[in-house]
DNA sequence: TTGTATGCGTTATCAG
DNA sequence: CTGATAACGCATACAA
């Protein structure tokens, strides 16, 4: 019977009372706490308001509550495969907590942010939860630092927020310690975007690891990208031209490391045996690479649900102490990665 | 100078007025009808909201306007990247018209969308963009078939809603054609997801292309498929190993087609040499793919764009007719596909 | 041009 | 257990 003569005209918990023969307090308690109120006025009024098809009116709960009970997500890019998982995540501690969500796409416009704060200072939304590294356009560092919002996957120091990371300096030096070990020893790092906070840190790692092997550093074997699968084909094969080419490539993200596969096999050379090659994120590309992509798995709807608890909870128990959550990752083997042939 | 002041309590109209020393009318004149205010008061107003930080609480606003200027797009699954560019499109449109969009994913599940439709029937949401071929659980026939709800890329002929589509059937028999065109006689076809009407139309395409071509319909080289990779790779594998295999394939959309042409390329078969391969909407996957992926492009951020414009202009103008908005596809040409190779 | 008063739909408080 | 009333924040009709 859901659903029944939901047409016509929307009713107001007014027109259920009237019809009911009592009070709109009445409904609005018959509806939202039906142990006080008699089973026989309870039952009557579930009773029109299904007749009426009748729905609260959120907005005027809304107002009454103070209250919107959504979360915003921002992110800078909705085509990027990344944030959708994360987004899942997200939505489904929300929806536990009777919280829905909102996501924004800004594709790093700052009009865009601006309307995006817009929604947050205008109580449209609750909380939050920031993928893209730093505040939107239009709100004041002040404001959000005491608020419920969280920093997921991309950190900004220079902000006092909760936030919700994973260790990519840790994790990146992990993958090349890991070339290293098979015996690599022209480890080359492919870059992503310097302007991203999560690309210097994987640099960082992977310096930190040769470093740590005792390897030199090369400034040749740090080719710039910006996680593009093209950028990441030519790149490669700047790399690959070397007079002393790399036998190993760490790259900053699955699809620039896709590219760099491309470019090491349109020059005739076979992955793994000839050039080993490893991604970070371990989305869907890596499963559909050829051949299969090694890579360092984020737990990404992990960090989409930490996310969501840390604003929710914000939001009922108070602002509470900043927190800074550090998720593991995980180094996923496929089948990019060899030890480096003999030298000829 | 925005941002200023951003920190500390929110402030209302009602703060705004008495530090201003006028009326909260005033105020709200003085923020959105600067016109019907004296310069004096408006800048006085304007000064005053700025130094505490004032924004007009939105759910307020809505509550008074009736309308919350927002629309939900329902999708299946976030996470395929179809959707992405379609809800920029949306996006777009919807800021243009000063409405906010909010993105739900369902993974096809009920209770998800029973949650959605209480967010329109609740009028938190004005209108609905529908990816997902049905009404979602919750929301009535009748409700929905006067109100400001379209569906997009997936029809449901049962419905008499306003839609954006593509033609189907037709742009999938122009695929087949253009391979039957190059020589083709043996063309096959990986299906969707038979749930799913698109599938259903893209395979009748696939039939209505063959019978035009006067090929015989052979139900062996219809091969099941969900649109993924893996199981256009196994499908795939199955139509090779036919005694007489399939010269070309036409796979429901890009994900499945990468699956076919892995198959062929595992079997020791050059694509397009010896196995042609299209695809459907030209994703992100088309141009990744090795070789890349000849398809049939969906002009998919103009289908958001212009299921927001309808949405937007019922809800403006009133429901109107139902219109049916059918936008032209593209046969977009890579690599992926040739001649047949000789008959040995 | 400005102020007063009212209502949008809901729920909490308080009295009965 | 129930009803009357007030309040959430804003924008408008109406009066001044």
């Amino acid at each position: 019977m859901a659903g029944a003569g939901a047409s016509g005209p929307r009713h107001t918990m007014a027109d259920v009372a009237r019809r009911a023969g009592v009070s709109t307090a009445t409904v609005s308690r018959a509806l939202t706490r039906p142990d006080q109120v008699s089973p026989k006025t309870r039952e009557l009024v579930h009773e029109i308001a299904e007749e009426l098809g009748f729905r609260p009116n959120l907005i005027g709960r809304q107002l009454r509550a103070q209250a919107a009970n959504s979360l915003l997500i921002l992110v800078q890019d909705l085509e990027n495969p990344f944030y959708a998982e994360l987004i899942k995540g997200a939505e489904y501690v929300a929806r536990e907590r009777q919280f829905s969500v909102v996501v924004g796409g800004t594709d790093g416009l700052e009009d865009v942010e601006r309307l995006y704060a817009e929604q947050y200072l205008g109580r449209r939304v609750d909380g939050l939860i920031l993928l893209t590294g730093h505040l939107p356009a239009g709100l004041s560092r002040k404001m959000a630092e005491q608020g419920p919002v969280v920093l997921v996957s991309e950190d900004n120091p220079e902000l006092a927020l909760c936030a919700v990371l994973v260790d990519n300096v840790g994790w990146a030096a992990q993958a090349v310690a890991h070339l290293h070990a098979l015996g690599h020893r022209r480890i080359a790092h492919l870059c992503g975007p310097m302007a991203r906070i999560i690309s210097r840190e994987r640099r960082e790692g992977y310096r930190r690891a040769l470093s740590q092997a005792g390897l030199p550093a090369d400034p040749a074997l740090e080719a710039p990208g910006d996680f593009s699968f093209e950028t990441g084909r030519r790149a490669t094969r700047a790399l690959l031209a070397l007079p002393d080419p790399p036998t190993a490539i760490f790259c900053a993200n699955d699809e620039s490391a896709l590219g760099a596969i491309r470019a090491a096999q349109q020059v005739g050379l076979d992955v793994p045996r000839d050039l080993s090659v490893i991604g970070f994120d371990d989305t869907m590309l890596a499963e559909i690479s050829d051949p299969p992509l090694t890579t360092i798995r984020q737990p990404r709807q992990q960090m989409g649900a930490v996310a969501a608890e840390m604003v929710i909870d914000m939001l009922e128990n108070g602002p509470g102490q900043c927190a800074r959550r550090i998720l593991d990752c995980e180094l996923v083997e496929r089948s990019t990665v060899a030890a480096p042939a003999a030298k000829s």
